[in-house]
DNA sequence: CGCTAATCTAGAACAAGTTTCAGACTGGGT
DNA sequence: ACCCAGTCTGAAACTTGTTCTAGATTAGCG
């Protein structure tokens, strides 16, 4: 599996780093933007074992070295995977926001509605949360934009309030924990469906206990 | 990283498994034994990358054929890992139970206690950790065994309660999610030790709304 | 003791992630 | 049009998990 210590990168080398802060190229954002379609392609057929290095090149029509260029390891690729669809969640997300008056139920709505997109994609769903359980220090980063992409669409759901008290911040990252871990169980086959509608239903509880005002 | 398509072994092939149920010669338990113990120290010091199977081989003094029969991959082997230092953990604090009145707080505590076991060697919680949320199906038992395990040292901390409700156990799998959740952000240095205690009492309220009868 | 099946050992072989390298190609600046 | 630095390609090499094989060893049994 080669190391992976997280060493820094000499002076000489460069990487392409994903941010629409760096200008790419045309050429270039087209290759990213086929490498992360041949990678959800092959994820979604077969899970993350299915997503191998060389077949992720060839689909995406690009060299083996050029992969790991954009992407500097199967982690990153899967981890940044995981940005783009989760972006797009949140877009459709954003468009018909959940009805319920209540937040807390309003959270694990769109909790759940998230969790039915896996279920259409199981095996894309494994590829990318096992990526990101699995994900060590080198990925830090690309994890923690994951974290905060959830964690927004987490407050949208929770309705037009103001800046998010401590506590519910606390509450937050208990839910995104749950989240992360019942998806693995699911997964894994150790859950059922209905077990994670529990889980992601019970810990939303902890939302209503950080906003006691009521209506 | 080779396959590992869940098959059933063909009808010749054996394995040793691991509950006393198998009659096991000493010299093998023995085998077991400094298989287990090399992990552990290879784990305890470079974590998941630094168990390496031949080196775990050579360090228990046996062949690498004989290890992958007594555990059928890497994760099967540090999950292994796991389950015995639970069973440690578990002993230990039974020895001396949490003192505070209050069942969140002392499953709280509890859970303190063991995530500052970790801390005294993070390296090896890292190994165990990363192998136990990157299991595939094909560990499914082994995982369910260890997950059995954490439910037991949870409900200890509780107290001498009677049979669980089924909303205490919702919240007990929720506890445990968090745990191993938190554990992740911790080790992959996402979240800072303080921040895991706080998502810890966080998610420890919810045994407060299941058990609102007072003292 | 001597037999047989199961187990163990040493080592080669294979698979997939990662690295490396020499040469072709591209884009911008002159 | 020409040149340079940076990029991309194709292919080989290396690492580590996993599998396979042929031959020793061992455990139990008559």
């Amino acid at each position: 599996m080669g190391h992976m210590t997280t060493e820094p990168k000499s002076p000489t080398a460069r990487a392409v780093p994903a941010g629409p802060s760096l200008p790419l190229t045309e050429r270039q954002a087209a290759r990213r933007r086929r490498i992360l379609q041949a990678t959800a392609e092959l994820a979604s057929r077969g899970g993350f074992d299915a997503v191998q290095m060389r077949e992720v090149a060839e689909a995406a029509g690009v060299a083996l070295g050029t992969l790991y260029r954009y992407f500097p390891s199967k982690v990153h690729l899967l981890v940044a995977t995981m940005q783009d669809q989760l972006q797009r969640l949140h877009g459709t997300l954003r468009k018909r926001p959940p009805t319920d008056t209540d937040p807390a139920a309003r959270v694990a709505q769109t909790l759940m509605r998230a969790f039915r997109a896996m279920q259409r994609e199981p095996h894309l769903a494994d590829a990318m949360v096992r990526a990101l359980t699995f994900a060590d220090r080198s990925v830090s980063a690309e994890v923690d934009t994951v974290s905060r992409l959830t964690t927004a669409i987490i407050l949208d759901a929770m309705g037009p309030a103001g800046p998010p008290t401590p506590e519910q911040l606390s509450a937050i990252r208990v839910i995104e924990h749950t989240w992360h871990s019942a998806l693995i169980t699911w997964l894994s086959g150790r859950a059922s469906i209905a077990q994670v509608r529990i889980d992601i239903e019970t810990v939303c509880r902890l939302i209503r206990l950080t906003t006691p005002q009521q209506a």
